[in-house]
Parts: structure tokens; sequence; C-alpha cells
DNA sequence: AATGAATGAGCGTTCATTCAT
DNA sequence: TATGAATGAACGCTCATTCAT
């Protein structure tokens, strides 16, 4: 594969080194990122991102050498979002009230929207190599997990099976949001009551 | 598209005639279902199709002028198995338990698995044309509805977006039993509990 | 790779079942032979290959799923003119002369551009995958080895190297049979008499 | 072409008129010679010669507008290698054996290939323009004929035919010489016999 | 009616070369 | 002048679909 033209040419996504070039790559991430959001990786083009970021389809591969890359730059980027907010809710998940937590990850769904942080519709893609899609959901899983052993002294047996219906709940309640603008509200707090029976 | 050669021409499967078409066209909606439920509509080719079912890519199209096509006549041929599963379900819902309605409803969903009723993995793929997925949605988030209001005079005022939420609980539960085969049990039961104290 | 998406399909080249299909990869071949022989296989697209065989590029992957297989086909299909070729002249090189032997070797090497087996215009291209390359490589060194212990009770003990130098010598012949067609004769009488001292 | 733009400017190597550019220049001929020795002229990419000699992309084409610029200026530089070294044969083969003579052309490409002179992988390069390649062809045939016509009063009528047979042979001490370091102390022997017997 | 060959737009990606700072 | 970003034609290849026998 690449190794065959240069082993020195890391599969890595290139720093921009100039004002303009980071321009560049905001603007290619933001746009990939509505993008995989909308349509899913698969269904998403190279072509197309650069089109919509106004971009060459070679400045888009001096910047992503693959497809894939890009959406590993975009999980590494934004995984820390979704971690560190599941951190914070597990730091008051002590003393808060189902539906309190349950609040705060429909909250966090919500603001992680906003901020286009792509990753829980990129976690699951399929793809060979990078093993951070594993760990970012792994890193999910085990905040979910102490989540939903708040306040107890043995972390219940079946914590891992529920860490991933729960994640489940997450990825859900970003699908719907998305889905139906009108409903959106209406949805959000259902599914945050949803949730919030879930870890009752 | 295929209306550029003609308009009176429907783009709809056409019926085989003898038995040995039948037949074929057996073994490729069960094929097709297979792929579909295993890889989704995208990333499953009409070569694909034809090869695992052993037919000329040319018949395939005799019968299917379309991939949409396909799809179609699996929601079509598929759709009446979940109208029916929720029909007897709401038939029961009166008397019936949060709890067992619950169980009535993962257990359609594991059911449509073993027919291989591709519905849920194919009813929001996104094509052009064809009214039938926005039928076959608007049919199953009647009856749910039904079940969301089972034993009340008025029916709630959520009552739709309740649907939907439940609908994709049934989507979930769907995704869940593919995943991960020696955690689906649990996970079957897990979701189960969900649902149930969704409709409490 | 091609694993993702079928295990089934084998990376090599499809049969054509059909008389008008096996028109097209004969038509193929030939060309590709030409190009390879006249340009290198990196110098040669598919494009090319396939609009001067007057063949759709989407044919042409019918048939011919990657270039490097293309190339493999040709090199399988040549390969025993070569080393059939060869067999012949080891098998009178007994009692034959070394001019004799230079002159068939020369000889042969101009039947194979009148075949087109482009072997040796291909047999070094580097390329991962395929052992094809490197059994014909030793197919020919070996009866060229035998060429040059020919009458010999115990063979020179530096075979395996005059026979790699041999077979640049063929290489050369070809190369230079190319190269200049109105000194062809003359280059080639040259080539002979070279080959002829080297056997002497 | 480049001749699009303006006639005026001659697709020459632009010449560097401080320190720190010559240190540059000779920096991307030396990785660019080693380059086009490893792979060959069109395996290499710009970007890779930039990469591998810490040169700006920009930089490379300051001082080489084309890929072909950048060929050229090895060539006219390691040319008189080449030829110098063939006059030096030439001025001493009225007295010299053959033998001698084939040590000489022998250890000439040796040291050209230390002094990473890529003439001869680089002379038959086909591109359009620059008769460069072609003059120092002649240059080359015309040293080679006189070697060849050494001691004769009349030359040989077939002198040119043969000069082109001779400079593939040392285009095949080259190429045997980069091939397999493990033999190539004895192959260097085995084409020194052979181009002695050639001179004979 | 059945089959497999033919088609070509489109995809992800590369690379020589030019532009702008 | 030096640098790296920008450009876009071209490449190898795929796949839904149509054609011809």
């Amino acid at each position: 594969m690449s190794s065959q033209k240069s082993m020195a040419l890391p599969d890595a996504a290139v720093a921009p080194k100039r004002q303009r070039g980071r321009d560049r790559v905001e603007a290619i991430l933001a746009t990939a990122s509505d993008l995989f959001s909308e349509k899913g990786f698969d269904a998403v083009t190279m072509t197309e991102i650069a089109q919509r970021s106004s971009t060459a389809i070679g400045s888009l591969y001096r910047f992503f050498p693959t497809k894939e890359v890009l959406a590993g730059v975009l999980l590494q980027r934004y995984g820390s979002h979704v971690t560190d907010g599941l951190d914070a809710i597990v730091a008051g998940a002590g003393t808060a009230s189902a539906r309190d937590i349950a609040a705060s990850l429909v909250g966090l769904v919500r603001d992680l929207q906003t901020e286009r942080s792509v990753v829980l519709p990129l976690i699951d893609v399929q793809n060979d190599g990078i093993a951070l899609r594993q760990a970012l959901r792994d890193a999910m899983r085990e905040r979910l997990e102490k989540i939903l052993a708040r306040g107890r002294t043995t972390p219940p047996a079946d914590g891992s099976t529920r860490a991933i219906v729960l994640l489940h709940l997450l990825k859900m309640a970003w699908a719907l949001a998305l889905a139906a603008p009108s409903l959106r509200d209406a949805l959000e707090r259902e599914v945050e009551g949803l949730i919030a029976s879930y870890l009752g």
C-alpha cells in the first residue's frame, strides 16, 4: 500500500504550517463533520467534501491523505469532547438524580451536535486500521458503566451490557435530533425521560 | 433514471409467470434480505446479490429493474409481517401489562430477523422516489401510537412523538441482536426492560 | 483489499463464456502485449489499453480485475512459449555448436516478438503478489544453465551467475530488435555473435 | 507544457547565485541521482526528491522548472564523466588488450555508480524535448566506435552497429551491479569477460 | 426468457506544476 | 528568495444499469 511509496510518510493528516492552510483544514473538517453527520461515512464522497468546502481535491488530499484519516482526525479531535463531557457527568453522578443525569447526557449530545463533534455517527464505521475507534468506544463504555454504577458499592454484574444499551440510547438521541427539526425538542424530552428511567 | 425511457412502464418488479422464475425471485429476495441485513443497503452490490443467489445479473434486473425496486419489494413483502405483528400486539394491548407488551415487541423483532424481514434496516434508506417507505413508516407509527395509547380514553397529545421514539427502540433492538452474538440474550433482555419502562 | 468485498471472487482473470467476450479478451491481450512491449508495464495505462483495443473501461476490468492480473495472464499464457522454446534448444544443445545455439536463442527471441509474447519485458516488473514471475524467472534460469553446461560432465560452479548474464543478453536482444527497425537485422547478427562467444 | 506560457523563458535550470542555493542544488541533484538510479525516472516523484533532500517543493521547482530539466541537468553534469572516462579509454586503446579495455569499461561503470552519475539509466528515458539525450548518446557511440576500431586503419563498416551493442553491454553492467549485491563481483567479472570477447 | 457482455459516470487517490505570501 | 498551499488532469478501479444474442 502506502509503504510502497514511502515508509517515511505516515498515513496521517499533515498539519498545515500557514494560516491559509489552517483555515482550509478547519473548513474541511467542518464540512466533513456536517456531511458525515447528515449522510454517514460511506455515503459521503471526498469530492463532495472538497466542493462544499471550496477546496480543490488536491488540497483536500494534501491535508488528509485518505478519507479514513479524515474521519480519524475528527474522531481524535472531538473524542475528548465526549469523554470530557462524560467525565463531568460521572463526577457529579454520585449526588445527582437519574433525571438530572439523563438531562446532562442529552444536553451533552446536543452540545456535541452544536460543536459538530461527529463522534457518535462515526464511532462504529467499520474500517480496517486505526484502533482509535475501539479505544474511543471503550472509553465511552467505561464512563457509562461508572454512571450506571453510581452510588453502588459493588458494580452490577450486567454493567457492561447496560453500558452498551446506554450508548445506543445516546446515538438514538443524536439521530432523533437530526431527523425532525420541528419535533426536535419534544423528542429530546422523550429520550431524556427514557434514559432517566433506564438509569433509575 | 428509468423514467427517461417511458413513463408508462412503472419501475416495479416484474412478476414471473412460471415456477422456475418464482423460485429465482425467492432466491434473490432471500439473498438480498440477508445481505441488506448484514451490510446495509448501500454496501450491497447488485452483482453480489446475483452471485450469492446464483442468478445471472441480467435475470436479476429482469425481475427487479433497480436496486431501489428490490428494496421496495422486500419492504412491501415483509411490511405486512411487521404491521400484522404489531396489529396482533395492538389487539392484546388492552389487557396486557407493559412488560408483556415489551416482550411481544422484542419477540416480534426477533421473529422478523429469523424470517429475514429486513424492514427495519431498510425503512429509512434515503432514496428518492417510492412513497412506500413513508407509508410503511406511517403504518408502523400508527400501530405504535395505539399501543402507547392502550387503555386510555383519549390518546395522549404526544403520542406521535412517543411512537417515533418507540420505533427507534425497535430498530435498536434489531441492531443489538445483530451486533454481538455472545451478548445477544442479555442485550435483548435489557432492551425489553427498557421498552417496558417506556410503555409504563 | 479485495477481500473486503468478497472472499469468493479471486483476484484472477475471469474467463469469458461467449464468443464475443473471447474476442474481446484476445483484443485486449494483444493490445496490452504491444503496449507493454513498447513502453513497459508502468508507463501503460488501463485506459490506454481499453482505448486502443476499443473496449469500454468497464469491460476491460470485467475480464482483468487489475493491471497486475492482466500482466499475469500474459505471463502465464506466454510463459510456456519461452520455456518450451528453451527446452527445444536444451534438447539439441548437446551436439550443436555455440553459434548454432546462439542462432536458436536469438531466433527464439524474434519468434517471441512476432507472437507478442511479452514475457521478457514483463519478467522483472516489481509488483507484490504473484509468484509467477519468480517461477518463470527460475524456469528460464534453469534452462539457460543447462545450455551453458551442455556437454560437460560437471556443471561449472559459476553456472547460475552465467545464466543471469545470458538472460540479460536475451533481454538485450529483445530491446535491440524493438529499438531500431532499420538496423534490426544487423543488430540481431551482432548479438548472435556475442552470445555465441559467451557460450563458447 | 511550459512552452505555453512563454517561448522566451528557456526550460533550463536556474543557476543559484549564493552559496546556500548552491548547496541546495547539490543536495537535490544527489538525491535525485540516487532515486533515479534506484527506481527509474518515472517512478520517482518530485515531492519525493524534495522531501529526501529536505527542500521545499517550491524551491525545487525554482531551480529545476520540470522533472525533465532535472534529469537533463544530471545528464549534462555527469555526461562529461562518461565521455571523459571513455576518452581516457580511447586514448589508451591503441596499445591495450581487449581484456584491459573491458576491465577499464567495467571499471568506468563502477566508478560512475559510486559518483552517482546516473547517465546510463537516464539516457533513454523517452521524453519529448531536449536533444541532450541524443547528443550524449551520440557522444558515447562515437567513443565506443573508436574503441572498437582501435588499431585498425579503416574503421569497420559495422562500427556503429557494434557500438550500439557495446553501449547496451555497459547498461547491462550497470543493471547487474545494482541488482544482486551478493553476486555483484562475480557478475562484474562475467560481463567483463563478455565485453572482452566482444572487443576481441 | 435467460444470459453474460458492454457501458460510462463516478469514486478515492496521485502528482507535476503553479500561485501567493 | 523561500515556502508551502492550490490546482486539476489523470489514474486504477467499481458498480448500477443496458444491450445483444
